[in-house]
DNA sequence: AGGGCGATCTTGGCGCCGTAAAGATATCTT
DNA sequence: AAGATATCTTTACGGCGCCAAGATCGCCCT
């Protein structure tokens, strides 16, 4: 009753201590950073004891495997927003990818986690093939809208596969100190990703 | 006298701590992975007390930095083995892309550490500007040789950040199963490189 | 040559971490 | 109402990064 915050629904006898473990982890690694994250620091961030997680979580990586698949969803919808206003196709192409790298550029934290679970795990926590919705699956299918032959199953993820190392380098060299004078050369650090992503030619192999 | 390795240059009263706690850190990242990677065992490893190594470096970190270091000296060997080995220039940028992702792929922890320090630092510890002899200016005069105009800096440094994006990207997603089948249909990891580098002709723009 | 000195290494200790086991408490079921 | 069950706390263990104090050894200077 005179919990710090009454949430919306409460399925257990306490609060919902699972989302509120989540939003702690999150709150933490956004502004402390992910070196500062430990299991203990997320619950004291919940005020609860330093083994309540455990009634939630296996362990601490399993609670990073949460954090990442929200930061995932939210990737998602960013890329699904970019595609929908996008002009035309070809412009989609390019403001995924923009949308991409901007995503990890305001959320360093998050995006960090969401690959080095990954990484741990050899597996891309994103629907790869078939028809799904994945923001993966959105950037092929955004390929066959801009005129890629849809039948060509093995040139269509090598296209969505190149775009998507592409972007994900970019993010992680956008950290870097040394491209600073770049982007103010190019007017601003989301047209130093258009210029790149031009250089590309994402879309330049279509026929 | 009775040590396990009596080794070649001694600078001080014992032997080269220093060398062999690098040494014994890089041994433990390839056997044991980037997790396990602990100060005291590396000290373990190395056979000296768990406060041993803060005579030779300030903290945890500094000893990465030095595993990174030498990462980067071996990365910038194979891109200039590749790039004197290929045929012709053009053919010489996808060579470095493919030896970039090899080392990647060969060096998985060292790898990770190298970009794992340099994001800490928002420092890219690699010379980007001017004359230097570094992978990145390696590639930037490659792109010279292929054609790229020398006098817009601009464009040549997109053109080599772009390159370096794509073959990052392209090493950190060659680590998850799902592209296993793509690998196969290609005929090898190696042509999966080549293929999505020659998608995203990198040496296509130049005029 | 030998005595001091500084660099190198060890010991012991602090507070933090992840996590397991066992006890307390509140809710749900019957 | 009572027992079962899920949730949370307490306590504890070993490992970690790091610090400070002490021991040890080569080196230099006279």
């Amino acid at each position: 009753m005179s919990n710090t915050q009454a949430a919306e629904s409460r399925p257990y006898h306490h609060g919902d201590l699972r989302r509120a473990l989540i939003d702690a982890a999150t709150r933490l690694l956004e502004t402390e950073g992910p070196s500062a994250l430990s299991l203990r620091a997320v619950a004291r961030e919940a005020g609860v004891s330093p083994a309540a997680p455990y009634h939630h979580f296996k362990d601490k990586s399993e609670l990073l495997d949460a954090v990442a698949a929200e930061g995932w969803t939210m990737l998602d919808n960013a890329i699904a927003k970019a595609r929908a206003e996008a002009a035309n196709p070809a412009e989609a192409l390019d403001e995924i990818g923009v949308a991409y790298v901007c995503f990890a550029r305001q959320n360093p934290a998050i995006y960090r986690v969401m690959y080095d679970t990954a990484r741990d795990k050899e597996d891309f926590p994103v629907e790869v093939d078939g028809g799904g919705d994945s923001a993966y699956c959105k950037v092929r299918d955004t390929f066959i809208d801009a005129g890629a032959n849809p039948n060509d199953l093995q040139e269509l993820e090598l296209a969505t596969t190149a775009a998507w190392c592409s972007a994900h380098g970019l993010a992680e060299m956008a950290n870097f100190k040394q491209f600073e004078h770049l982007k103010a050369a190019l007017g601003g650090e989301v047209e130093f990703f258009r210029a790149v992503f031009k250089r590309l030619g994402l879309a330049g192999h279509l026929r």
